[in-house]
DNA sequence: CTGAAAGCGCTTACAG
DNA sequence: CTGAAAGCGCTTACAG
């Protein structure tokens, strides 16, 4: 069995192409005994269309790439949820590429997103803003940063101040008496990484406190372990009381690390996360964490974007916006006072 | 700036666009001079060539769609990251789908792939096999089902044995004394839980246990609690002592809701869960769980997938086949004898 | 080695 | 209302 093209359909119910494309995007316009043929036909035959012609010849199709760094981290898998179903609302397929933490990967999956004339792009990127977003622009494919203030007025932007948000972290445990603070995380290569140390030092500074920075390979469990490894084997007079780790995911396995070797948390060390993903509040001991508004990231970079392709459509001109959000602290039992 | 194709490319370097065409597909076919012409005006006009046109002309692209019912699940999520590693190594460009434990949307998904004729489904199934594979056979598009066996010899599947899996964790609740013993789960119409409780209540048959059957709408953290709500109001006296949820999601928050209403795991109940997630170790207390080799499933599945479509290009038959993997109990201290 | 031409499966004016 | 024709951006024999 060949494959099916609407000429195949067209053959069966008797009809020219041009009419079996008038009954799929027009149905209005043809006589009903004719399109009802023509729908008999499409469905003996189960014939579907070609997207890519039908994209290549009408110059736009509806499907939106979301590129993340890290599907496997709960608050990207969150946020890609809350785009997605507005996106869905709209009418628009949405098509996720998971960089794995890996720039090259990341720009193979932009690459594709280029190629494939994606209507739209949805990144939460890796590092620095990568170059293929200036060519997404050249491309005419209106994209929205995520998690990440816009560099540049290049595009639309939603993110959520990280400094801000290391601040918080470190003023409360400051302000629960601890003056050996450490920042977990890395690589530092990325922003988020960045600001959070920023805030972390900044908010030290004015307390009176040190901050010893461990810096891990990347934002996952087995970073966690290691930086737990590290601490256990300080001397307990230097090490750290107060540690504020870059994710959720890191200060998780950092606390499993250090119960598991012994340490009591928060009575020996305490300890703050980032993101607050549903986890946090289940972990060993519930985990204070940085909360995020992960949907609203989510609903937001949609909504900016649905906003960007109309004026596109409209050809009206846009102006990019960048929203931040702020972030605030929920505190559990692993930084609560309890001395 | 008009966009951009083929040909302005041929006309910057003043050649033919089946020169153009050459110096991407055959560079060796052409003369280096006029290579590096082609490509400089390439690199000049950021030009990326137009997958669509490829594929249409072509026939068969290189991207592999993979439907999944639910991201926001570290056990798809770890899935998913095994089998795009083994396509990306081979060339493939992974293409996600989140069906958001929701059919219609799985739907959608299914029929973008198929319009969109990418080259293999990788399909985690929500409920019973969709009608949609049938299509997908149809269209020649090779298919491979994944955490589930398939219903039929129609397509490859990889999966693992799930009514093993549900009986392992009730012997091990029995053989701890348990004889009042739940299964938390649903919806019943998804094929893993009907296997899950299956393996169950086989179990508790055999070890003279009681098997209550407590039914929540998804797997997710809001039915865990839900269940945790209806348990606490319980008579202590008819209350399970052992209780088997039908994944860690379901177990974690199960598990917080018990804590936070008073009840002690595993002393007045003990609980099993089931994928062993990375977080499962780190929950409130180290959660036992049904380990799924999630990685080996994903891997096998791409690995057929691939075997599947090699076949297909040499033009060879291909014979379908099913592996089913085993599950194993991890025990942890959520069902850990404390007594 | 390079160019001209046909065609992949559609949509879109334009006749009739 | 329906059909015939051109063309979207490419690839692929086929001449030259």
């Amino acid at each position: 069995m060949a494959r099916l093209s609407m000429r195949d359909v067209a053959a069966r119910a008797q009809v020219s192409i041009g009419t079996v494309s008038n009954v799929v995007n027009n149905p209005d316009i043809v006589l009903p005994a004719t399109r009802e043929k023509v729908q008999q036909a499409i469905a003996d035959l189960g014939w579907v269309p070609n997207q890519q012609a039908q994209q290549l010849r009408a110059g736009r199709g509806r499907t939106i790439g979301l590129a993340v760094m890290d599907v496997t981290n709960p608050f990207f898998a969150d946020l890609l949820r809350a785009a997605q179903d507005v996106l869905f609302a709209h009418g628009f397929h949405a098509t996720i590429g998971d960089a794995n933490i890996d720039e090259a990967r990341q720009t193979a999956i932009l690459r594709t997103f280029l190629q494939q004339r994606v209507r739209g792009v949805i990144l939460g990127p890796i590092g620095p803003q990568p170059l293929e977003v200036a060519a997404l622009a050249k491309a005419h494919i209106p994209t929205v940063l995520v998690d990440r203030a816009a560099d540049s007025v290049e595009c639309c932007a939603v993110g959520v101040d990280d400094v801000a948000g290391g601040r918080i972290a470190v003023e409360h445990l400051v302000s629960q008496g601890h003056r050996r603070v450490a920042f977990v995380g890395g690589p530092s290569s990325l922003k988020q990484i960045q600001d959070r140390l920023e805030g972390a030092q900044a908010a030290a500074l004015d307390g009176g406190a040190d901050l010893l920075s461990i810096s891990v390979p990347q934002l996952d469990f087995a970073s966690g372990r290691l930086a737990a490894d590290q601490v256990v084997l300080m001397d307990p007079r230097a090490r750290p009381t107060g540690v504020f780790c870059a994710n959720d995911l890191v200060a998780i396995a950092f606390l499993q690390g250090l119960t598991a070797q012994g340490l009591r948390v928060p009575d020996d060390i305490a300890i703050v996360g980032y993101d607050n993903i549903d986890f946090a509040a289940a972990a060993a001991v519930p985990l204070s964490s940085v909360a995020q508004p992960r949907q609203d990231l989510g609903r937001t970079a949609a909504d900016l974007l649905l906003a960007e392709i109309a004026d596109a459509d409209a050809d009206r001109d846009h102006v990019h916006t960048s929203v931040s959000f702020t972030p605030t602290l929920v505190v559990r039992a692993s930084s609560a006072l309890t001395r």
